[in-house]
RNA sequence: GCCCCCAUCGUCUAGAGGCCUAGGACGCCACCCUUUCAAGGUGGAGAUCACCGGUUCGAAUCCGGUUGGGGGCACCA
């Protein structure tokens, strides 16, 4: 039985607090948040968190915490990290909601479409060797299928406890994929699956089936790599009497060997770019784009205008390789878009608590066209908090050397800006218009004259432009800066 | 091993039979601008649309096969 197409939308995202939020769980959650809303329909979170040992706590925080830093928001479920449940089918947490998949999983055992399964770890393992050997699919060989009563009793006397175990129904299944269209499998190729185990924990094929139905979740949009556990679940759900969700399976994120994208090839905790500083605008409409676009040649979309816009059919086959390289352009562009104020705000945990606000505010022009990630300001604006002696260490006397020039020349041209410098008014303006002056009068091009001085004053070879820098910095560090690179040309 | 999915520049993609001498973007290269680095501007290299057969007057687009890649086959999710 299917759903019938005038029911209102139901759709869901179903992380396992196993780790921090992933790259994959955030494109998903994406994906479901902008059909939900396109389409207007109820978007749910619901925390798988059955089998998570311990911990789970502060997993669930970051993958709560990083899907609202991305702007993703949903209708029922936890509202906040270890906070309350909202909606009518609470609890959304599924380790608690154990009583419903007791009964349920008493149902499929009383009805025989499930039958108790009490072979060892080592026993499946060995029929699995087995079977590896003689280049057989891996897959339960229905030993517990046959028990008479009396093994049952004598498995029990030994202390076995008993796994649930699903009966697949050797039958063909298909399926109308929203993004791959007409799928079939054949289920005889199955073996029976463990959908409770021994110490009574139901299992992920199992729950997922039942929580979908609880919470009447009409379409289930998830990554490319359950498109083969799909046949599983709709086999449970006939044996359960459920209706059938129409099912999406989107396309996965790639390593760059393109392979899924795994931990130990790429970076793939969305905190972990926040921490970088790359902006959650740019990490939404990036993410968009990895398996989808607007058929247009546009690419900046916030995420209203992905909402807009987003229509599920429209989700690419092929998997997408992550490309950073694209996610930092992006990220430029979207710091860029910020205005001075936003983007010292932004910059505020990136940056020395030394540093006030106010300079805050005063560095952001300064930087907002030299930044690819928000991070990068800690090492453009650190002269500002170093020490005259630290900034001193960071270069030896030659670096204050334009090309061709001795030490001699380089002290006498930085003399000199130093006296056109300190004579002038201290600002910006001021000050660029005294460096261009003595820079003319002296005889030297303007970028040869300046580098001693932003090498003296930043300890750097690339700056920040140097007299906003040196507006900023202030008239008595700046001059003893200068005086000090002096003392060391001179020696 | 078995099953399933996929296939346009290095990467993300436009393209739903003639508009394609295959477009855009990132990256790369060159030049311009320029106080460094960026940003910006201009131009360039880069795809026999994986391959082979069909269908058609005509195919990147439809069909079949091949190859290649990926995913799945747990008392994980």
């Amino acid at each position: 039985m299917t759903i019938p197409p005038e029911t209102p939308i139901r759709v869901r995202m179903a992380p396992s607090p196993t780790g921090p939020l992933h790259i994959g769980t955030a494109r998903t959650s994406l994906y479901n948040f902008l059909f939900a809303r396109h389409v207007g329909g109820t978007y749910v979170l619901r925390v798988e968190d059955t089998d998570v040992a311990r911990g789970t706590d502060a997993w669930e925080r970051d993958i709560i915490d990083n899907l609202h830093w991305l702007g993703i928001t949903w209708d029922e479920g936890p509202q906040a990290a270890g906070g309350e449940d909202i909606g009518p089918h609470a609890p959304y947490r599924q380790s608690q909601r154990m009583e419903r998949y007791a009964r349920e999983a008493d149902r499929l055992l009383a009805s025989g479409n499930a039958y108790h399964c009490y072979c060892t770890h080592d026993e499946l393992e060995a029929v699995r060797h087995e079977q590896e050997r003689n280049h057989q699919a891996p897959r339960y060989n229905g030993r517990c299928l046959r028990l008479t009563d009396a093994d049952r009793a004598a498995f029990v006397a030994e202390g076995r406890r008993p796994a649930l175990r699903f009966r697949v129904p050797p039958e063909k299944i298909r399926f109308d994929d929203l993004i791959r269209g007409e799928v079939e499998f054949d289920n005889a190729l199955l073996g029976d699956f463990v959908i409770v185990r021994g110490d009574g924990m139901p299992l992920y094929h199992f729950v997922v089936v039942v929580d979908d139905e609880a919470m009447e979740i009409t379409h289930v949009v998830r990554g490319e790599d359950h498109l083969s556990n799909t046949p599983k679940h709709i086999a449970l759900i006939r044996a359960l009497g459920y209706r059938e969700p129409r099912f999406g399976h989107i396309p996965l994120i790639l390593n760059p060997d393109r392979s899924k994208m795994s931990k130990r090839k790429s970076q793939t905790a969305i905190t972990a770019y926040r921490e970088q500083g790359y902006l959650p605008e740019a990490m939404v409409n990036f993410l968009a784009f990895l398996g989808w676009s607007p058929g247009t040649e546009e690419e900046i979309f916030s995420l209203g205008d992905l909402a807009a816009r987003f229509e599920i059919g429209d989700v690419h086959k092929a998997g997408a390789v992550f490309d950073k390289d694209r996610l930092d352009y992006l990220n430029g562009v979207y710091i860029r878009s910020l205005n001075y104020q936003e983007l010292a705000a932004r910059l505020r945990p990136f940056l020395p608590e030394a540093l006030s606000d106010e300079q805050l505010l005063r560095l952001a022009p300064l930087l907002h066209e030299r930044l690819v990630r928000l991070s990068d300001a800690t090492e453009l604006a650190a002269f500002l908090t170093e020490t005259d002696e630290q900034v001193a260490a960071l270069y030896e006397p030659e670096l204050l050397l334009p090309k061709g020039r001795s030490a001699a020349e380089t002290a006498a041209a930085l003399a000199a800006a130093r006296d056109a410098l300190i004579a002038a008014e201290w600002n910006g303006e001021g000050l660029e218009a005294a460096g261009r002056a003595a820079a003319e009068s002296h005889g030297w091009k303007a970028g040869d004259f300046f580098r001693p001085l932003r090498v003296a004053v930043t300890g750097r070879l690339v700056s920040p432009p140097l007299f906003g820098s040196m507006e900023l910095l202030g008239k008595e560090q700046t001059m003893a800066r200068i005086d000090t690179a002096l003392g060391r040309l001179s020696s």
